[in-house]
DNA sequence: GCCGTTTTCGGCCCGACTGTTTTCAGTCG
């Protein structure tokens, strides 16, 4: 979570919508969720921009960083900003006099008058180009002043016809670099992650759920399942006005255009660029039609071979019997599943992937839900690079309800971190002093180590023993090859210290490629060496990705769903691993962060000493 | 532009990597 990553986040539809509501309450059922854009996710989105267009006008490089890392305050600041007035702006951390009167100027007009002059001399194309990996701002304005080029497909158009060559500092080696960055973005764009998802789901369910006449409205579809990407959004609804319903729909603010307007389906296209998908269902089709629309496409058709069988008829209307035409089932979701003589499937499992055989048989796994987590095991604070001090961290972890939660700070490899081995020892003492201070929850002094090429870590055995508990994750030398990572990750599981591997496949998704290595055999060296593998929350990462958590869960490993938090609102996101877990078919015995203090901890010690 | 046990000026995360250079600029984490 550097500044890059920040700059990463500029993609087309990050520019309106968060990824992370951090006022929304974890919530599966979707009863009660609030999510409306918080001002902070505002603000930092144009502290953002403003920093993007003063490095692109060649600006003082420092000055720039000051903006992204106010950006990064703000938009992790865990009060909502707006109400608040200049003295307490000031008070958010690398927020001064110039930056407090800007965000106050926002609060009360809406825009920067700064930020609108710079926007008047640079295209906002030159800055999404900057999104592309490898091309940066100097790059960037060097092609907008050379040849003109103000957007990605311009800039696309002008390698293809060889206009760079001969520019300076572009070589062949860039343009096929370029290129295949594009591409990379092309792919991107098609669909947005979860959390970006969510956010824009839930915003129109929410609003819509005020519109006058509304019954029931939720989000289906692929995001109902957690998907780690979604292509389009499928919103549910019943009404006892549908025409203003639509009608409303076609008119949110987030509407950019319309695609197609009936009087039971609409879809729009937001500004941002996702398309979204309104249905207004009968009342009595309920269960069916969310059913219908939940999908995935290969789940249905094994329920309609279902109804087939016993000569009925399923459809987003209701199960019906083909001899009589009689309704058998609509209104609820469990009775149309009964119906059909299964149980009630949860929605991250209907990929066809083995549900149903379950399902018939009746061996669903109980799987784990966000209410089982008991605590967080990897979370950072501004001792390194996360925002909030540790007294903010474990104060919100314990608004959550944990019965217990790991501060795991970078480790020294990573040396823009700045870690020292006096620095991680002061921080053990204050934990020590401030554990049982939050609501009885225990506080354990952890790190995340960095994985050298050679599978080494930061840090040797003696100084290991210290902490209670140690992850280890690869931060570089993505592209090693299949050998050596796999090589490397084998080492860090036999090191008896290290209990939990992050984010493994290190992945970022739409923007970096998960690491080649023999996964079977890292799995078997977890289930041996008693090495948890993580399933990481952030929605960028979702890591490990549930395809290999299903393949590692066969091999009896264990699990550990973590937030890796950088800031109180990221503690959020661990809804976007429970799914994930989920979707890996993952229950409370192989996550190690649902067990109770003792059984935890006794796995944190096993093979230490 | 922010910050301060180095406090109102002077420093600001800084080294690795890549591709372009011919001694270095730009990007990334």
């Amino acid at each position: 979570m550097g500044t890059a990553s920040q700059v990463k986040d500029l993609l087309p539809y990050r520019l309106t919508v968060p990824a992370t509501d951090p006022d929304s309450r974890p919530c599966p059922t979707q009863a009660g969720v609030a999510a409306v854009e918080r001002s902070n996710d505002q603000v930092a989105d144009l502290l953002q921009e403003y920093a993007d267009l003063i490095a692109i006008t060649g600006g003082d490089a420092f000055k720039v960083r000051v903006y992204e890392k106010a950006a990064r305050s703000v938009g992790g600041y865990a009060r909502d900003i707006s109400g608040m007035g200049l003295g307490e702006l000031r008070g958010i951390p690398n927020v001064g006099a110039s930056i407090a009167a800007k965000i106050d100027e926002f609060l009360h007009t809406g825009a920067i008058h700064q930020l609108e002059e710079l926007r008047t001399k640079i295209p906002a194309g030159v800055r999404m180009l900057t999104v592309i990996p490898s091309l940066g701002p100097k790059k960037a304005v060097t092609l907008y002043e050379e040849l003109g080029i103000d957007s990605i497909d311009s800039l696309e158009a002008a390698i293809r016809a060889g206009l760079l060559h001969g520019l300076h500092g572009f070589g062949p080696k860039t343009e096929e670099n370029l290129l295949h960055g594009i591409e990379l973005m092309h792919k991107a764009s098609e669909r947005v992650d979860l959390g970006v998802g969510m956010g824009i789901a839930e915003e129109i369910v929410t609003a819509l759920r005020q519109v006058p006449g509304c019954e029931r409205c939720v989000y289906a579809g692929s995001l109902r399942r957690m998907k780690d990407t979604v292509g389009d959004i499928d919103v549910l609804a019943t009404s006892r006005e549908p025409a203003t319903l639509m009608e409303a729909f076609t008119r949110l603010p987030s509407t950019g255009e319309v695609i197609a307007h009936g009087d039971t389906k609409t879809s729009i296209r937001t500004v941002a660029g996702l398309q979204v998908d309104l249905r207004v269902v009968p009342a009595d089709s309920w269960g069916a039609a969310l059913q219908y629309f939940t999908g995935s496409r290969a789940h249905n058709i094994r329920t309609r071979e279902i109804a087939v069988h016993k000569k009925l008829k399923l459809s987003e209307y209701g199960l019906f019997d083909v001899a009589t035409g009689e309704k058998i089932a609509s209104t609820d979701e469990a009775d149309v599943y009964g119906r059909l003589g299964l149980p009630w499937i949860p929605p991250t499992l209907r990929e066809d992937n083995g549900e149903i055989e379950a399902a018939l048989r009746g061996e669903l796994p109980p799987l784990v839900t966000e209410d089982d987590l008991r605590g967080d095991l990897h979370t950072h604070t501004n001792l390194t690079d996360g925002l909030a001090p540790l007294e903010e961290m474990a104060a919100a972890a314990a608004e959550r309800g944990y019965a217990y939660l790991a501060v795991t700070d970078h480790a020294p490899d990573l040396y823009m971190q700045r870690m020292t081995d006096e620095k991680a020892l002061a921080q053990r003492e204050r934990i020590r002093t401030l554990d049982g201070n939050f609501r009885g929850m225990r506080l354990l002094h952890g790190t995340e180590l960095n994985i050298g090429p050679e599978g080494t870590v930061d840090w040797p055995p003696e100084f290991l023993a210290g902490f209670d508990l140690c992850v280890a994750s690869l931060h570089s030398y993505f592209t090693q090859s299949r050998e050596e990572t796999t090589r490397r990750l084998l080492r860090a599981c036999e090191n008896p210290h290290i209990k939990i591997i992050g984010h493994p496949t290190a992945r970022l998704i739409g923007r970096r490629e998960p690491v080649d290595a023999d996964w079977d055999a890292v799995f078997t060296a977890c289930a041996c060496t008693g090495t948890a593998l993580e399933i990481d929350a952030f929605p960028d990462r979702l890591d490990l990705p549930a395809e290999l958590a299903r393949r590692a869960l066969g091999k009896g490993v264990r699990f550990a769903i973590d937030s890796d938090a950088h800031a109180v609102p990221h503690l959020a996101n661990m809804r976007y691993g429970v799914g994930t877990a989920q979707r890996g078919w993952l229950t409370t015995d192989q996550v190690i962060n649902t067990w109770p203090l003792d059984r935890l901890l006794r796995f944190l010690q096993e093979g230490r000493q």
